[in-house]
DNA sequence: GCGATTATGCTCGTGAGGCGATCATAATAG
DNA sequence: CTATTATGATCGCCTCACGAGCATAATCGC
């Protein structure tokens, strides 16, 4: 039951005959259990288009129009933004806003009463909550954030409505589900997302679920050692390889100060890089090698099918993929380089963050104990009106 | 049934009521299921040993007498083992000879004919072959040995004896798996086992289950790149750490010819520290740094509850522990700092790697298909004699 | 010793969930 | 219009675990 139910959030628009091949289930089960599901008011079927094919046609499987959805938030630099997701994937932009420099309470107060009016608009439609930080998180705390300055606060507690659960991760750990499940690496078996902003994020997924070790921390590749043993990282180590791929290396490397905004400062670099400015050109050469060659020790240490990029990394590889590519082959292996896992752009450069948390939150709904609850909210079965979104 | 006998396996010296509210069973279920075990030759039950306390005495529940067997192949440095294990983990050893020198051919044919041997004696009963290799595995291949200079070796189909499984694995993979599973590590949502051996290798494992990534090569931490990029590294990148903290790293800093063998250097650099030389003294504090920096910026990425290690890593550990500690600490981001994952030896420092293979062999017959296929062939339930080990 | 107490094993009815066979149905092919 | 084809619907069956009630084997207290 679990299992046809993810099937359909994975695959939206799918047949039930097709779901009853994929799963392997016979067409008295896929009956049986598409009917509970029905009932559950989690899918409707209807007749499907004709395919011009022989035979019965078969009913197409589709979210129902009044199940379960969950909340997205991904707070990214100066704005942060709110999403309902629906089964199947769907995103249905709720808000977004501007909040350059409140501190962090008043930032989280804005979103807690964003969540609150979602709630109050789906009632009990709505199962749980995912919540994207650009830094670093454990245990349920964004401990801290080069990009917005945050450091130890406590977010899943404050975020919390009513009684459902709450995921927040790592915007490059979201990023990355995202790509593992409806992205560039779908169907991997094990995939690699880089993503560099401020510092290096990322994470490994295996088939789509993101190993984030035990507090959730996990995926901080930026602070292996890779440069300098001497030039400290303003995350307590040294030599951090965050400190020579992004903008604040591409600063350095030309003599500029330390920005404070080191996304569009590398953003800027890169323009003048695509110019023709032959200093900028050299350090984006420069910090591209740097990209390339870190990539090449994580493939090794992690052996993903597939490594998918993101930010500032996806911009290099653009503007000197040869460089990063180069760079790559020659920090890997031997063994590896006759087919070695390919850098690939990711599908998500925009909402990846929103959509893996929106997925980490609907993995709570499509559990045994996410279903046992909605079962026990849906089975009154009297007339919920359950204002839908006007 | 299959999460019983897992639970069997990995408690061998359970009880039947201890079993039952471990696993959240009624004691009719535990009956039933165990009823089945005991006529499919899995397990057998006596009466316990009286606990002085009141009520019905339970029954314990032990491997049969003739159950299922793994065989387990160790191949290290100059020698190879055999060991054949059963339901609960308890090796037997069989065979062990050592090889210097000798082709890659010559020796897995030697190891084959133990294994067929094996096969003979105990029949049947023999479900699944497990094989650490010291080096990168890659796809059921050993691609590349620093250890023993092997290179591109087909292992697993060249020790396929009868119609069984064989798992082929890293050696520091191997005893990582042990660790998490019956050593160490026992426990742990996530950890994290390094060796230093020639090179370091290591290991993630979520609930003792190794993260080997897609092709079974993922643990070759020792391929990141940590120091000279300009140092080459045999496996054909630059600057590894694998190059800063073994045998090799001592010799060079003491001025001394890359070793012919890196581990037995290592103990003899070591062995004149302990004895108090003073340039051993200084090479191994380096080395130790170098380790503990290394490992600080793996649980950073990696984000264990727990840190095993073995090998040179425990070596240092044991007569560097200080320097080893604080290199760590200041190699971890500042949060990780007021509660560090703990560095600790390795529980199987001799035999981790044979454990370790073991434990993956037996996780196929301790599966669907594994059980499915043990049935098969125990269902005629005819008198086989099976022949113990006389 | 002997009943009371306690913890466990054993048996059996129940229910959930899926499989496969069979029949019914809705499309296309000729 | 009929044959063919693929699917949906229904039903009996199987497996597996649960839980209630009874049986059993130990200790405790007298």
């Amino acid at each position: 039951m679990l299992d046809v139910l993810r099937h359909v959030h994975l695959h939206p628009q799918t047949t039930r005959a097709e779901l009853a091949r994929d799963l392997g289930l016979s067409r008295g089960s896929a009956a049986e259990i598409l009917a509970r599901l029905r009932a559950l008011d989690l899918v409707e079927e209807t007749a499907a288009e004709p395919t011009g094919a022989r035979g019965r046609p078969t009913r197409t499987v589709r979210r129902h129009e009044r199940g379960p959805v969950v909340a997205a938030v991904d707070v990214s630099y100066e704005s942060w933004r709110l999403a309902v997701a629906h089964l199947g994937g769907g995103l249905e932009p709720l808000r977004r806003e501007r909040y350059g420099g409140q501190p962090a309470e008043d930032v989280l107060a804005r979103i807690s009463q964003a969540l609150r009016e979602a709630r109050t608009a789906f009632g009990p439609r709505l199962r749980a909550v995912g919540v994207s930080m650009p830094g670093t998180v454990s245990g349920g705390r964004l401990v801290e954030s080069a990009t917005i300055g945050w450091r130890d606060v406590e977010v899943a507690e404050r975020l919390r409505i009513a009684p459902v659960p709450v995921v927040i991760g790592n915007d490059a750990t979201m990023a990355g589900v995202a790509e593992a499940r409806r992205g560039a690496a779908t169907g991997a078996d094990v995939a690699l997302h880089v993503a560099v902003e401020v510092g290096v994020g990322g994470v490994v997924l295996e088939h789509g679920r993101a190993t984030t070790g035990s507090t959730g921390a996990g995926g901080e590749f930026g602070h292996l050692p890779f440069g300098d043993p001497d030039r400290p990282c303003p995350c307590g180590a040294h030599g951090c390889w965050d400190l020579e791929v992004d903008g604040r290396a591409l600063a350095r490397i030309l003599g500029a100060p330390p920005p404070a905004a080191p996304r569009s400062a590398a953003d800027a670099v890169l323009r003048r890089a695509g110019e023709g400015d032959p200093a900028a050109l050299a350090a984006v050469d420069r910090v591209a090698r740097n990209l390339g060659r870190g990539i090449g020790g994580l493939v090794n240490a992690l052996d993903p099918r597939i490594v998918t990029l993101s930010g500032v990394a996806a911009a290099l590889l653009d503007q000197a993929g040869d460089s990063v590519r180069a760079a790559y082959l020659s920090g890997l292996m031997r063994f590896r380089r006759h087919d070695p896992p390919p850098l690939i752009r990711a599908a998500f450069p925009r909402d990846g963050s929103l959509r893996g948390a929106a997925e980490l939150a609907f993995d709570t709904v499509l559990s045994e104990a996410g279903l046992d609850s909605w079962r026990a909210d849906v089975r009154p079965a009297d007339a919920r009106p359950a204002p839908e979104t006007a």
